[in-house]
DNA sequence: TTTTCTTGTAACAATGTTGTAACCTGTGCC
DNA sequence: GGCACAGGTTACAACATTGTTACAAGAAAA
């Protein structure tokens, strides 16, 4: 962690440590990074089974943070009109912007765990 | 996302998924990841009283969040037999090796942040 | 006609988490 | 004596989050 880093953190207006501090709660969430990891994993748009499986968790759980993803513009929610309704969700670019740090958090979880069997 | 990393997740045994999503709660659990990240920031321990300070909770709660890390062999708790006690936390090879992980993960959050503005 | 499909939402009970206030240690200072 | 210091712990009330259940839509298949 650089200096500059620190002081970032320092020098921020009350705006700012408003957003950072709303970002963390958001990411902080049940099953926000292992829905955001699933999303990473496959560069294609993925429906709501699919993400509900993976990440195996209740309809309304994951229905609450994909919209929760949606108002902070991390995904795009996108219905087609078939029957009955699909719907897919995509990662924006600033979601995007966060997979290297994702990859390599999930990196370390995934030997972490490996270490300790 | 390299396909590697989802096969990883896809071939995991039992209890390597357990340790994932044991390792994937404690990180979601709240003021967490910006525990870390303090511990982070200075390369050396850091007090109790100063940690406290710097994410902004309750006593319990940061107790609580030491302790767990503790718990996981992610800091090392180390007192002092001065008047009155010191404690310092430091963190371990292994979240030391996260360190690079949330680095990158608060530049997207500071960046994301400043972007909101 | 009834069931099936997907993608949710609403209400609610159960469970989990948080902060607050009180308390603790043990020495030094007033 | 009484208070202050750091670094907590405990109990408890308030609050937040979760899963469960029921329900919806609307065409198609059984």
């Amino acid at each position: 962690m650089t200096v500059v880093q620190t002081e970032r953190m320092g020098a921020m207006c009350d705006s700012a440590r408003i957003h950072v501090n709303e970002l963390l709660v958001l990411l902080s969430k049940s099953k926000m990074l292992h829905i955001l990891y699933v999303l990473n994993c496959d560069p294609k748009p993925m429906r709501f089974s699919e993400i509900k499986r993976s990440v195996d968790s209740s309809s309304t759980t994951v229905a609450r943070r994909l919209g929760e993803l949606e108002q902070h513009e991390l995904v795009i929610r996108t219905v087609y009109p078939t029957v009955p309704a699909t719907v897919e969700y995509s990662l924006t670019p600033a979601a995007i912007a966060l997979s290297p740090s994702l990859e390599s958090l999930f990196d370390w979880v995934l030997n972490q765990a490996d270490k300790s069997i």
